[in-house]
DNA sequence: CCTATATATATCGGCAACCGTCATATGATG
DNA sequence: CATCATATGACGGTTGCCGATATATATAGG
């Protein structure tokens, strides 16, 4: 029950499976679509992932199927997923516009601190 | 000279001194006061990154000073850091807003894979 | 026939980042 | 005198990510 904030291939990985299930290789695909080619992700990485994605219910086993001969496994983004992609997609949203505002030279939300300085 | 996307703690120190210069102590209440009270960076995450990424060239320590008998180091993003920064908040965005069209049901941006099915 | 490539799942060991905790020190407040 | 806020730093454990490796089938090429 870590509520420790997603890590990028992991927030991939969610969104990947976002619009519908998929297949563990389907996955590296369409997360390669998705980056744009930069994210190359390892079945290292990818099944460790799933494991733990599936003991913490945020994805769930949709069905089992053999398509030539080669046998797929197919996850599809539980409920609890879809609403933990949601909330941290909201999260990491205000940072990155927060970042963006201070990059941009704007200085932004966050409270000066209150003894403040010259 | 790590290619890895940096994490979210890391990216909130670059962002608390995307504006100006300052203090560790100091870095931990403004990255309060950037996640809404959400994130309270612990001093052995803070330090650790610090060491890190003055390493990595990102920040610098801008000058060193005594406020009331306490001793202060002052860091400041360096250019690398501020380019890096800015890299980093590009490709989140995309992620965060490719993530947000699927959760809105809406198909897009990926591409298909060639030999797609049904 | 053999080999390479694409598809497909899975495990293992190592590393780096993060986190909790502890240690240290000063100044202000009660 | 104790506690809290300020302030820096070290240490060890956990975890997620990655590279490498293994297994297996289908297809294409030499």
């Amino acid at each position: 029950m870590s509520d420790r904030p997603l890590q990028e291939p992991t927030l991939l990985l969610l969104t990947a499976l976002a619009d519908e299930p998929r297949h563990g290789y389907g996955l590296i695909q369409e997360i390669d679509a998705i980056s744009h080619g930069r994210v190359r992700m390892r079945t290292g990485t990818l099944y460790g992932a799933l494991d733990r994605l599936l003991q913490q219910g945020l994805i769930e086993v949709q069905r089992e199927e053999v398509v030539d001969g080669r046998a797929r496994k197919v996850y599809a983004l539980a409920s609890a997923g879809r609403s933990t992609l949601a909330a941290e997609t909201a999260r990491l949203r205000s940072v990155v516009e927060e970042a963006e505002r201070r990059l941009a030279g704007r200085r932004a939300s966050a409270a000066r601190p209150k003894g403040a300085l010259a």
